[in-house]
DNA sequence: CAGCATCCCGTTTGATACTG
DNA sequence: CAGTATCAAACGGGATGCTG
């Protein structure tokens, strides 16, 4: 079983500051829910996707790049999963794919605005994220070796 | 098909502030990769999840809950899906589970410091989804409506 | 080159019933 | 009350082969 550990800072009571915060993303969420509960998970699911996030920062750093391009910096996918992942990226506007029409093919991809945004936006986060990283591994390390 | 339309904004170049942040995110990209490149996902993951962020949003609302608590106020779930999504969180450390050992059973559920630093950090993707839901939604019409 | 079709596997999610 | 057990369905993800 796991208990609260001492090492665990628990406050029975908010902080001032994190209050505030609380209080814009109640706000927030309410904002969300009566205009469609679906939509916040479908384009935040998008973070929880293996090869999104990496879609959207690569165009990011080079601007433009074609199918090929993509699934060189993306080591490990497959062209069907990198398809896919384009797909949905295009479906949600985040992505923009510009079929040259031409024979060989040539298609290219690039950010749009909205998908500029999504970037920019996802900045606070991801740096949190790396600042964090060795507090996530001890959480792991405690709750793994307390479960056993 | 799906080509690129007039309304949809595709800047050739990027914007010079867009261009600092990118910079700024391909060395939280690296940073990341040395670490631990699954890590990433793994706590972006709970975005995608479907009851994650309400879950910590619920807590950080309310400060402390219980099991059946946060099973009303999230709307649908499961007691089998609760539990695991309060699994998951406690394992990455985001939230503190208290068991008072008591008969009949009493277990609290709290944000711990970690969780809070998380949802504070989401915050700026979380209004930003808001403000651009609409577009989201024209977006897909127009995906839809071209795949037609 | 871009990407679709097919098959396959593991995970996620859920409804229902049961337990300490 | 706070779970666990079980079964079933949906989805994500990958390997392979084929097409315009």
């Amino acid at each position: 079983m796991i208990e609260t550990k001492e090492g665990t800072p628990v406050l029975p009571h908010h902080r001032l500051a994190f209050d505030e915060l609380i209080q814009a993303s109640q706000k927030a969420c309410d904002a969300l829910s009566e205009a469609d509960d679906g939509l916040k998970r479908e384009v935040l699911g998008h973070a929880g996707n293996r090869w999104s996030l990496g879609v959207v920062h690569a165009l990011g750093v080079a601007g433009t790049l074609r199918h090929a391009d993509l699934g060189r910096r993306l080591d490990g996918v497959s062209q069907r999963m990198l398809t896919r992942t384009l797909r949905h990226l295009e479906r949600d506007g985040l992505i923009a794919r510009h079929d040259f029409q031409e024979v060989p093919p040539r298609v290219t991809y690039s950010l749009t605005d909205l998908g500029r945004g999504l970037l920019t936006s996802m900045m606070p986060l991801w740096s949190w994220v790396i600042d964090n990283a060795p507090a996530f591994r001890a959480a792991r390390r405690a709750y793994d070796a307390d479960s056993r």
